[in-house]
This record gives structure tokens, C-alpha cells and sequence, in this order.
DNA sequence: CTGTATCCTCTAAGATACTG
DNA sequence: CAGTATCTTAGAGGATACAG
């Protein structure tokens, strides 16, 4: 027999989940989107720090979310951890090069952002009051 | 009194999450992490689209992930749609000179992700392989 | 100080069904 | 064709307690 759209659609879904996840940008994409990952990369910009003084430069950041982020980073070879094994223990952590060499990316995102995003905001306001009625989101 | 550490942590978490959320790199960030977005803004880079048509360039999108990817889109003025009253309706999206703005920074992560991310899945393997006892997270 | 280990909540995103 | 409306689920992220 032969597939409907709505079939070959569901089997394109599965070829490509693959796909997608082996795609390089959006690999990248998924690794910098989590929330914490580019304050921790802009903190570590000028100098090598401290647990304690990431969680201090970035404010609102728990412990938690900061171990597993730096852990994450730490495993794609974006930062170094070392450790110093007095007591109590102490803790730095450090760009790599490539670490580094994903800054002017950040920078890039950043510029833009900064450029545009009162646009946006503007865009969205305006969105919102024409559009009062349908789909409101939020 | 005054306060503990954790307590002004605390304060401070409270204080800079708006901070966070009113940051335009932050937002940029979010807009644009969505799963699907990029792909649109790729699939919209050199001539405007219809929705069917949008459907069966991005493999493995349902309608629904497409439409809502679509009008956050829109309401961010990063692309224009059109409609137009036949029947059946025909719907067209194209990007906006701001939308197209964007795409150099979305081809410069692009860039670095095709560059560097087998740098970085190398990083995870040997980093998983080493560290196999510990926290292996997936 | 630098972490682990739980528990819990909230939301992005998928599945499915229906409409002008 | 181009949507809207629900339901469900997987995972990110937060709160909290404990440990070397």
C-alpha cells in the first residue's frame, strides 16, 4: 500500500530526530541555551575563579545549578576544573581555548540582541494590543 | 538582624531574576532556542514560504510546533505573514528586513558549531569514558 | 568550601482530534 | 489548506538537606 502525507510525515519525523540532534548548530544551540551556561562563560572571560566566586559574580545562580552547569561545560571542553586538594578543598575553573574561541559567538548574540531586541519588545507590544483577543499566550 | 549568606542569596535571586529576564542577550537566547526556529528562519532564507510548504521542508515538525513557532515569529517581527482570502486559504510567511538581520548571527554559530562540535563530542566521549563511575548524566 | 542526593514544580513539545 | 483545542509526558530547573 501506499503512505498518506500524514504516514510519510511520521516516518520523516523519525529519519530526522536523528538528523536533528547529529546538526551541529542545533548541538550548539542546546549547549549554550541552558540558562546559566553564558554567565558562566562571560564570568570566566578575564580570569580563572572559584566556585564561590562564580556563585557570587552571578548572582540568583544555586549551587546546584552551578555545579551542573559547570560539570556540563567541563565535558564539552569549553572550561578546565582544578582541583587543589587542601582543606577545605579549593576549586578553579578556567576557559580552554576552545572555550574561548566560542566567546565571540556570545559576543555576536549579545551585540545583536542588545541592537534589537527593543524592536522586538516593541514588536511584541504592538502584537499583543492588535491581537488583543486571539491566542493571548501570555 | 542581619543576614546570612544564604539569605542574601536568596534576596539577591529574587532581584536579579528580573535583571535576567529583562537581559536582551538573555531574551535573544530564548527566542531563538526554541527547537524549531532556526530551522524556520533557514527554511525562510531565500524566498518566502506557505505553511505546506514550510511543512514539508522542515522533515519531523507537526502543524502545531510549525504554527506556534510561526507566531512567536511574527510577534517578534522577525517574519511577516500574509493571508489571503481564497479557498482553501493560502498563507504565505516571509522574513522581515529584522529577521533577516538576524541570520548572520544564526550562520556565525552556525559556523562555529560546524567547526568545533567534534571537537566537542570528542570532549564528552573521553570525558565519559574517564570519568564512567561518576555522575555518567547520560 | 565544594560538592551529592532528593523531591517537586513548571513548561516545552509531542500526540491526537476537530474546524472554517 | 491552515489552523485551534486538549491531553500527556520528559526534562530543566528550583528548594532543601546532607557529606567529605
Amino acid at each position: 500500500m501506499t503512505l498518506t502525507a500524514e504516514q510519510s510525515r511520521e516516518r520523516a519525523q523519525h529519519r530526522y530526530n536523528a538528523s536533528l540532534e547529529l546538526c551541529p548548530a542545533r548541538q550548539l544551540l542546546e549547549a549554550i541555551s541552558s540558562k546559566w551556561v553564558t554567565l558562566v562563560m562571560l564570568a570566566l572571560e578575564e580570569s580563572p575563579q572559584r566556585h564561590s566566586e562564580l556563585r557570587r559574580r552571578i548572582p540568583g545562580v544555586s549551587q546546584k545549578m552551578l555545579t551542573s552547569t559547570l560539570r556540563t561545560l567541563e565535558r564539552d571542553g569549553l572550561i578546565d576544573r582544578e582541583v587543589t586538594a587542601s582543606v577545605p578543598v579549593r576549586t578553579d575553573y578556567e576557559l580552554t581555548a576552545l572555550g574561548r574561541s566560542l566567546l565571540p559567538v556570545i559576543f555576536g548574540m549579545k551585540e545583536w540582541a542588545e541592537d534589537n531586541m527593543d524592536t522586538v519588545a516593541t514588536s511584541r507590544q504592538h502584537h499583543d494590543r492588535t491581537h488583543a483577543g486571539v491566542a493571548p499566550k501570555q
